[in-house]
DNA sequence: ATTAGGG
DNA sequence: CCCTAAT
């Protein structure tokens, strides 16, 4: 089935502004989990960011902090793959690469948009490759006017070029494809991430379908849609990883991080857009703690550590700047105690899609089978060669200040919208709007914008609009917009979680060994130099979040996720995007378990010899002060479970055997500690006891 | 922020 | 690991 007239716009994702601040104690627990929080980002963040920018929108667009842009133009997101024989000197191909070397990269036009994430997320990709990623090419371009798609194009290719060394290569490819394929000889795939299709026999339908719809699952989405065909030829990216990402969510690692391995964690957690805003709308009030607990602890990761202000301030430069912790803790204190349990409930209302692993696969494969194939002609005109351009992008601002910071386009991750050519403008609106409020969860509505002009006719039908297969859309655009009656109230930009700037995420997060921190020339222990810093530099490495659901995490992705785009955050564009495809979307999810290596439990053993066993604190300091995963709290933990183990018969215990010489330390330190503490308590009463006798007499 | 302890 | 309560 060949849909000729098909349209496809995608919308790839929200991007989300500066995020809120995080709870106090979701501070505190970003010591560790930071990075997961970023990749996190899923429809409760987003409703409760779009929220907030709305609302902030509509109080007053004029102020720095408030960013939204008025009109967030939702962009089309093109993702081209390239297909293995299109060019012979690129090297790029599409199939799976077995080896090292990584076949497929993408690239978001939202870089365009900050030029200092440009830099780094270009810079990042080399890893990626190294690390034998496999994936396919993309470019997502997007602006908000054809010009704009063009200069972002160029960009990426320049910054991709020197940037980038082998890359750039593969940038190139990408977006040649992207442009020059106006062919579509099933080789490239087009891809859009929220796609609209346009049939001229369909009438209007909403398809307000199934939020769960994944753009992966055509045949669910069909259902609603006259045009049936929607081959969702969701092409995963699979960036350095194992679990492949899906559409969109490639774009948005590349962006935001390619590299926390919390990131994975996070981005697998996230995306379903569905069902959470009750949990957002009322803006919390003051005094909710719940919600605002709810709120922190999604965002504690991207909490901001930068103030609204300072993230405008910042000028061109996205850069977090960093507020000492007490600051931060402060901020976010007040949102700390949502009880967890809570939060899940309100996060396990919406689950996701299933994997698309199998998406990933069929594209790969088969390139051109997807839209092209069924499409065909049709397609390159429409999605190929323009559709990039709806104002995907945020507008990247040139001149300097703050506003670049602005996120001015909404990505929809896994969206999938499907409407008759012959669907009047207004139902168009009300069709992503159906999608978009599953999301938002209401209080919005759907502008649409044509060559920059915003289509007021709602009952004009799409061809008669402009909006038509065979003409470009790269002009084409969505907003969102704050919807009067529907809008909740404006929140106050103190306790509105929404309101919080981004929080740094942690710039490349690479800890350099360091080695002494653990020494210590006194214990009754011997001091094992080389063990102890072999634990500070293990756990350096592991520092940032693994991802959750494979806990088996290769070295090369724990490279990649090691480095830590620190843009994305800055960026504000929390592009909210990861939409992996996360069975579950619980956001908040417990922190990934990380056993403790012997070299972790070593060095905490020679710690604790040292410190005894209520100095957790000085023993994190200590031992652990790389390993950012592992909180005092952790080790507090451990060091419980350690004279667990040691108690117990060899046989009972589980996991990595902790050599007994260890364990048998646990239990003589333990002994020892216990019994100064003891001491320590009777010598204070004996003191107390002489004091009060002094008084009496 | 830390510490201690239960779950 | 998480969560609370008490510091």
């Amino acid at each position: 089935m060949v849909l000729q007239k098909r349209l496809d716009y995608g919308f790839n994702g929200y991007r989300v502004p500066p995020t809120p601040r995080a709870t106090r104690s979701a501070r505190r627990r970003g010591s560790f989990r930071k990075k997961v929080d970023d990749n996190q980002m899923c429809a409760f963040d987003l409703l409760a960011t779009v929220a907030g920018k709305l609302l902030l929108e509509g109080e007053s667009s004029h102020s720095s902090s408030n960013t939204v842009a008025g009109k967030e133009d939702c962009a089309i997101v093109k993702e081209s793959v390239k297909k293995e024989q299109q060019d012979e000197d690129n090297p790029l191909k599409v199939e799976p690469c077995n080896q090292g070397s990584c076949e497929s990269f993408s690239v978001v036009s939202e870089l365009v948009t900050q030029a200092s994430v440009l830099n780094h997320g270009l810079k990042e990709f080399p890893h990626t490759l190294n690390d034998s990623c496999s994936g396919f090419a993309s470019v997502v371009t997007t602006s908000d006017f054809s010009q704009k798609v063009g200069s972002a194009e160029k960009l990426v290719n320049s910054k991709s070029k020197i940037e980038c060394g082998s890359l750039a290569d593969k940038v190139e490819v990408g977006v040649r494809s992207f442009r020059e394929t106006s062919h579509c000889t099933f080789e490239d795939e087009n891809k859009l991430q929220i796609k609209i299709e346009l049939a001229k026999t369909g009438m209007v339908s909403v398809s307000n379908g199934p939020d769960m719809c994944s753009s992966q699952d055509p045949v669910v989405c069909d259902r609603k849609s006259p045009v049936v065909v929607s081959i969702d030829n969701s092409v995963k990216l699979p960036l350095c990883r194992d679990h492949v990402p899906r559409g969109s969510f490639p774009m948005q690692r590349n962006n935001v991080k390619l590299v926390s391995r919390d990131d994975d964690e996070n981005s697998s957690g996230c995306t379903q857009p569905s069902t959470k805003i009750k949990a957002f709308r009322p803006p919390p009030r003051i005094g909710d703690r719940r919600i605002r607990k709810l709120l922190a602890s999604k965002y504690w990761k991207v909490t901001s550590k930068l103030k609204d202000e300072e993230l405008i301030n910042t000028d061109g430069e996205l850069k977090p700047v960093y507020r000492t912790r007490k600051n931060c803790y402060k901020r976010q204190r007040s949102l700390k105690d949502y009880p967890f349990k809570k939060r899940r409930l309100y996060e396990h209302s919406s689950i996701s899609n299933s994997d698309g692993g199998i998406s990933n696969e069929g594209i790969s494969s088969s390139p051109g089978k997807g839209l092209c194939g069924d499409a065909g002609p049709t397609m390159h005109g429409a999605t190929g060669t323009s559709a990039c351009g709806a104002g995907q992008c945020a507008s990247f601002q040139y001149r300097d200040s703050r506003v670049k910071l602005r996120i001015k386009s909404f990505r929809i991750p896994e969206l999938f919208i499907e409407i008759p050519e012959t669907a009047t403008v207004g139902s168009l609106k009300r069709t992503v709007m159906d999608e978009v409020s599953a999301i938002l969860g209401g209080g919005l509505r759907v502008g649409v914008l044509l060559q920059g002009k915003k289509i007021r006719d709602d009952n004009k039908t799409l061809l008669q609009s402009g909006i038509s297969h065979d003409k470009k859309l790269d002009a084409l655009g969505f907003t969102l917009e704050p919807n009067p009656s529907q809008a909740p109230p404006p929140l106050c930009p103190e306790d509105c979680p929404f309101l919080l700037s981004c929080d740094t995420p942690q710039p490349l997060t690479r800890y350099p060994p360091s080695p002494n921190v653990v020494q210590q020339g006194t214990s009754d222990a011997s001091p094992d130099p080389p063990v102890t810093n072999v634990g500070n530099l293990i756990e350096s490495d592991h520092d940032s979040a693994p991802s959750p659901p494979e806990m088996s995490i290769d070295k090369s992705t724990t490279d990649c996720r090691a480095l830590v785009a620190v843009p994305d955050m800055n960026v504000e564009a929390l592009a909210v995007v990861p939409m992996r495809k996360s069975k579950q979307i619980d956001v908040v999810q417990r922190r990934i378990r990380r056993p403790f290596s012997v070299t972790e439990v070593e060095a905490l053993v020679q710690a604790v010899e040292k410190l005894g066993t209520g100095r957790w604190r000085d023993v994190k300091l200590r031992a652990f002060d790389n390993a950012k995963h592992r909180t005092y709290v952790d080790l507090k933990d451990k060091w419980k479970t350690l004279v667990h183990t040691a108690r117990i018969s060899p046989q009972q215990r589980r996991g990595e055997p902790v050599p007994q010489e260890l364990l048998d330390r646990v239990l003589s330190a333990h002994a020892y500690w216990s019994q100064q503490a003891a001491k320590q308590q009777l010598k204070q009463q004996t003191d107390t006891c002489h004091l009060l006798r002094e008084v009496h007499h």
